[in-house]
DNA sequence: TGCAATAAGATACACGCGTATCCTCATGGT
DNA sequence: ACCATGAGGATACGCGTGTATCTTATTGCA
């Protein structure tokens, strides 16, 4: 399985980081969050754990650095349906795949560990909902009034706290109801105050 | 310190197990969830861990189990201020302030490592805001139209998110807007349909 | 080309978790 | 009053974390 044959050379700086996370990121997609170890990481890359502790400093932030070297940024592009109504489920569901993507567990074990979710995460969501906003406005299907950061941030919320709670990505079914009965309907509320 | 005058006498059943979550309700009270020890709360009961995990798999079963003990649920009685707009906020500063009783560490801690956020406790806040919604009701505040439960859950999700994602309660003026900009919308446009 | 600075790698430690094992005390049925 | 049963209590183990310390290889600069 891992008879990793080590070069001789000792691999330094960048390389020896890109060869750490990468361990780190077969290692979750092998055995999950669970089964995470730093040990393992290290002995899969033929060093010791001391290497590790001095780039991260808790496991949980090996973790999130080799989940954000292996699947970038959450959202990708922002989609253009037509409608608000298709950009908002599009958004949503593109969400909620990247989360299993990442691998529930994962996710979970990370949002959960981490001490505080990276401000820039925070982020991404009520700016990728507040853009599809805008296009609609664009297009005259709701008002120019200013929608609420607490109303843009609400759906990623909703999906990361379902990651936790639920240890699974919200189904179909929640995601419409996320949009339908959550989301659309306070975006036309207070947009057109 | 703890020069915990141990009883020769063996203690069993309830009343053992009322000292352990004594015990425990101490030792979160004493270092919050960081410091809290399986191996501590043995100890100043005056036994040995083998005892605990006969009751408890896990330290994060026995942390719940010292909380609903002591601290009760979530949400004591539904509050009638007169107006929906009062209750809401009656409500969202109890669900806070409970769980800055608990300890804000110890509830996200609890949280973040619990496997599934206990069935009833999940129903606790859906359950109350229905109530004053049907007290509005009654008043001729709203309508008459079914509020869908994912509204009615939000505000629960919304707080218990905020404590694992900033490790804080949320502040007045977070409350204040869950309740202005999303959920009392949301009420008033689903009751009203 | 040689040598100091620096990072890699190897160990070892203390700690806490969760499990397993074995002995000992309290209890209740006879 | 006795004794089998079952729970309490002590102890040790394996594992992983995170820290600290020491040796060894590599590098880049003189």
């Amino acid at each position: 399985m891992h008879t990793d044959a080590r070069p001789a050379r000792r691999r330094r700086g960048p390389e020896l980081e890109d060869a750490l996370l990468e361990a780190a990121w077969e290692q979750l997609r092998a055995g999950g969050y669970a089964a995470f170890t730093i040990d393992a990481v290290a002995r899969a890359v033929g060093t010791s754990r001391a290497v590790i502790y001095r780039r991260w400093p808790a496991r949980a932030a090996l973790v999130l650095a080799a989940v954000r070297a292996h699947a970038g940024t959450v959202v990708g592009h922002i989609p253009d349906t037509g409608s608000l109504e298709g950009d908002v489920l599009a958004l949503l569901h593109e969400f909620a795949e990247r989360m299993r993507q990442v691998g529930i567990d994962v996710a979970a074990g990370l949002f959960s560990e981490l001490d505080e979710i990276p401000e820039e995460t925070k982020g991404v969501v009520p700016t990728a909902f507040r853009q599809v906003i805008d296009q609609a406005r664009a297009r005259g299907e709701v008002g120019a009034a200013a929608v609420p950061d607490a109303v843009l941030a609400m759906p990623g919320v909703l999906i990361r706290y379902s990651m936790i709670a639920e240890r699974a990505a919200p189904s179909d079914r929640e995601l419409q109801n996320i949009a339908h009965q959550l989301f659309l309907p306070l975006v036309r509320y207070h947009a057109s105050r």
